[in-house]
RNA sequence: GGCUAGUUACCCAAGUGGCCAAAGGGAACUGACUGUAAAUCAGCUGGCUCAGCCUUCGGGGGUUCGAAUCCCUCACUAGCCA
């Protein structure tokens, strides 16, 4: 971790303006009272992450930085595991969710609170604090639940809310829980309010509806405002979903995506993309930032742009050995030179960054390509080199049948599908 | 509680007794072209011991030589009524 080289950018008069400039804004409550907020006194902030995966994943990253952005800035942030909203599920527009145990969540959670607290400072006047809503949520009864807090909440606000009515407007509908979800939300605020004098929220723009529920809970619970900031939900400019690659969510978490990975999902990045990634997920100032855009438009296909996002990301999220790693398994492994010229502990190092399998010459082809997660039947595996699609060592395999024959250097194979993507064969 | 309509592969959606592993579209994947970019064009998308076989059309049961298609039942959803 770098936590210690982050800084915001000094050229920057309002912490806000730095924010805006980087897009993370895309609403917010009174504009220049929370100008003033920021910059005039060090406020205490939150932001929420519900445990419905083991990991954290790149939509939750840019939360994390943001919190990070605010903190460097002086003020304080709590950053909370969602352990009761967890095992409720905020309404998606599509679908109900599909409820997870408790067991589960509760393992979540842990996870979850470690990565998180990663990417802030637990340490200064200013440290972060982790919190869990399951905290103040499990001791409430129902009734308690319904006579204290439930009566702030109107049903026709409630049903209101863009997910909700989404959902109603749905051939799926919405069950109570779902539906219940904005007033647990509201109430975590209420009571980072009371507890730590919490007096901004941020979020996704997608939680907007959420986010205001606990604005007006304060409200009329404290009479006190207070603020709110949402990012805008961050999209690809080719239409597919950001951070997802192959149709998976990119994690944190190495053991869900690797660093060689989550470099290479970075690297792929496309140009029109290249400058407002930089801005959300590095911390470049803008003068840094409008550099390597004008060194990346003046030679596109040299990826420079890409390189250096690359290369900051990775190095935050997973560490500069693992970036480093990804980069020499990248070079080796796309250079131009043929696999043969590759000194044996380079392409091993390389392979071993790469999914890998261990398997004897004389497996059949097909089968190192479900070991190695390339393809996920033998079906799969025999269209796909019916397709011209599978390489062994940069040859193109046309027989369904074929078997593992030729090795680099007697123990290597690389293993290719479509254009990049790569797993590595060991042989014992 | 009652009535009506609905539940099809990753998503949307056609199919109302055999010609259905299931039209079409989206998305993903592969190929060509490129810069590990975008756009475009083409191919392809249940599984397997692959000229054949097996499992799928909300769950279970039934009718039939034969069911995604007909009947019963359960679950879920929407709308209307109470």
């Amino acid at each position: 971790m770098s936590l210690n080289n982050q800084s915001n950018d000094a050229s920057f008069k309002y912490l806000l303006d730095e924010l805006q400039w980087r897009g993370l804004v895309a609403l917010s409550t009174d504009e220049d009272a929370l100008r003033k907020a920021l910059n005039e006194t060090k406020i205490t902030y939150y932001i929420g992450f519900d445990p419905t995966a083991p990991s954290l994943h790149l939509g939750n990253l840019v939360q994390l930085l943001f919190m990070r952005r605010l903190q460097l800035a002086g003020h304080n942030p709590l950053a909370l595991i969602g352990g009761s909203t967890g095992l409720v599920g905020d309404p998606r527009p599509t679908a109900e969710r599909t409820l997870n145990t408790k067991e589960t969540v509760a393992e979540w959670v842990e996870k979850l609170g470690k990565q998180a607290s990663r990417f802030l400072s637990f340490e200064g006047q200013n440290a972060a604090r982790l919190v869990n809503n399951l905290d103040w949520t499990a001791p409430l009864s129902a009734i308690d639940f319904l006579r204290d807090i439930g009566k702030y909440f109107r049903v026709g606000t409630m049903l209101s809310k863009d997910a909700v009515s989404a959902r109603l407007n749905s051939e799926h509908g919405i069950s109570y829980t779902e539906f219940s979800y904005q007033i647990l939300q509201g109430y975590d605020f209420l009571e980072l309010f009371r507890r730590y004098d919490c007096t901004l929220q941020m979020g996704g723009s997608d939680q907007w509806g959420n986010l205001t529920s606990g604005t007006d809970l304060i409200r009329k619970a404290e009479g006190k405002s207070v603020h709110i900031m949402a990012t805008p939900l961050i999209t690809s400019s080719d239409g597919k979903k950001f951070g997802k690659s192959e149709g998976n969510a990119i994690w944190l978490d190495e053991e869900l995506t690797s660093p060689y990975a989550f470099y290479q999902y970075w690297l792929n990045v496309t140009d029109e993309d290249l400058e407002d990634r930089l801005k959300v997920f590095t911390f470049l100032t803008k003068a840094e930032i409008e550099a390597v855009v004008a060194e990346h438009q003046a030679a596109p296909h040299m990826r420079s742009g890409q390189k250096r996002l690359a290369l900051e990301i990775t190095t935050l999220v997973h560490s500069a050995e693992a970036a480093q790693g990804a980069i020499d398994a990248s070079a080796a492994l796309f250079g131009q030179g043929d696999l043969e010229a590759l000194d044996p502990a380079t392409l091993k190092a390389a392979l071993g960054e790469l999914p890998n399998t261990t398997a004897p010459v004389g497996t059949p082809i097909t089968q190192l390509l479900i070991d190695t997660g390339l393809v996920d039947s033998i079906s799969a595996g025999r269209r796909a080199i019916k397709e011209g699609g599978v390489y062994v060592n940069n040859l193109k395999i046309d027989d369904e049948m074929a078997v593992l024959t030729q090795l680099l250097h007697s123990k290597f194979a690389v293993l290719r599908r479509g254009k990049k993507t790569l797993a590595g064969v060991f042989t014992a």
